[in-house]
RNA sequence: CCAGGGGGCCGGGCAGUCGCGUCGGAGCGUUCGCGCUUCGCCGAGGAAAGUCCGGACUCCAUGAAACAAGGGUGGCGGGUAACGCCCGCCGGACCGUGGCCGACGCUGCGGUUCAGGGACAGUGCCACAGAAAGCAGACCGCCGAUGACGCGAGCCUUUUCAAGGACUUGGCGAACAGGCAAGGAUGAAAGGGUGCGGUAAGAGCGCACCGCGCGGGCAGUAAUGUACGCGGCAUGGCAAACCCCACCCGGAGCAAGGCCGAAUAGGGGCGGCGCGCCGCGAGGCAGGGAUGUUUCAUCCCGAGCACGCCCGGGUUGGCUGCUGGAGCGGGAAAGCGAUUUUUCGCCUAGAGGAAUGGCUGCCCCUCCCGUGGCAGGUCGCUAAGGCGAUACCGCAUGGCGAGGACAGAAUCCGGCUUACAGGCCCCCUGGCAUC
RNA sequence: UGGGGUGUGGCCAAGUGGUAAGGCACCGGUUUUUGGUAUCGGCAUUCGCAGGUUCGAUCCCUGCCACCCCAG
């Protein structure tokens, strides 16, 4: 994935958080199985950053094609938990969050303001 | 051997396996742009970082040069493509140590450090304190030579005592004029320092030594140094205050720059069809509408196109620039050195929302834990040989033990700065042991 | 890639060579039956850090660090 339009549309998809990361899943209409990595700037310097979108890539070459849901994006979050985790661990969790995938056990999409919800007045 | 300081270098190694990226080969497919599969080679750094200097390269501007503005650099010489970098030298300051008996000062040796042009071109600043902070002046103080004053003495006059004086002064006093700047006091800084002479008191006023300046001479490419002579100490500091002098600099940056570029929409030009009539046109006449009471007056409206051809631009995008270079590693020569010359060998990342990752084995280094008294230390016993103990140092050995830094190329190169676990080599200083 | 700015007590900040203003907050006293208000007093030795220039540096210079902003 690279287009800015399908990481915001993969946001209201379904979402596991695991300890080191979070999954994001969302259909996207016959683009075979996707994905992308966000790591952002509170989690590390460049350095920090780039290893771990490199071992995130590692995890999804490896996983993806075998457990990865057909025509879907998959996104993963980098957590601070989740730098220099040991990686058979993350990928266990990963193998976990994606089960829970095809079980259709995940959370429900996060919205957007949900912490400040509107209330009628009167 | 230990400790401290300085300089240089390395910055985990060897494999296996699954992946990723460029390139090359093969095969298959292809809308000929390329895509897929497979094999092979190669695939981050000393700082790739900060982006602080200097260049290469590209475009823009520009006759050349000079000047102005702005910015930068600043002992001298050399190195370099260039530099604010590097090397060597000179000079200053400070520290340690030795010498000149001591002090001041000078000097030898060693070390540290310096943005180190110009302060009689000009302007500005020097708080507080202090008499005075830049013109030299004089608060306390010193002196009282000289002049004046008072006393005394002498001398003269008046008839004695005594009084007086247009007189004199190797005496005394005060410190009025005046002389002085040694000493005190303040300060970061007070207009050379020490000593002797000198003087009324003093003073470079004189002399000696030191410091300073000037002159020509000598040495050196130069900065600068120096024996000699002369001067007279006259006019402090700050230019990382403005400034002056000398030298250097055109601007932008690979998102530079170049090439390609479909469809659709939109822009421009020409043509075609058309626009109530006349006119090249301004406009006039006619038509429709609105307002005010018809005529009439005023105001408004009335030509574009789903046509063809051509042109240029934009968005998304592709290709290029793009990695063989002030290159890397040996050897030789020149040079104190930075560095240069020459020769042999080598090819060593090119991604593009951005390739280096995962797992495993053996080895290396550090630490932790354990085992062994073990040819060394250490401790105890012993006359010695020796025996024993080992918390600690060392050694040997083991552990499915823990850890191995700072950090990731983005057009390329030379520097500077900053970050960094651990290790290696060389030099200097000091200590201990042995010879 | 290029350019600009900021850093001063817990907070907001002035100061640009010579004892670091002021406000809020905080602490203590007075006033009040008590609290608030009012009033008086106190609160800076790392002026982001390290060097240098100067007699003297928050201020001038150099190098770092952190944060913010702008342009392509």
């Amino acid at each position: 994935m690279l287009k800015r339009a399908d990481f915001l549309r993969a946001n209201n998809g379904m979402r596991v958080a695991r300890p080191g990361f979070i999954l994001l899943a969302h259909p996207n209409h016959e683009q075979g199985i996707r994905y992308g990595i966000t790591v952002t700037k509170r989690i590390g310097n460049a350095v920090v950053r780039n290893r771990m979108k490199r071992r995130f890539r590692e995890l999804l070459w490896a996983n993806l094609p075998e457990l990865g849901l057909p025509d879907h994006d998959h996104v993963l979050i980098g957590r601070e938990t989740g730098i220099e985790r040991d990686f058979a661990r993350l990928q266990q969790e990963l193998r976990r969050a994606l089960e829970k995938l095809h079980r259709g056990e995940a959370d429900p999409p996060r919205r957007r303001n949900a912490s400040k919800p509107r209330q009628r007045r009167k």
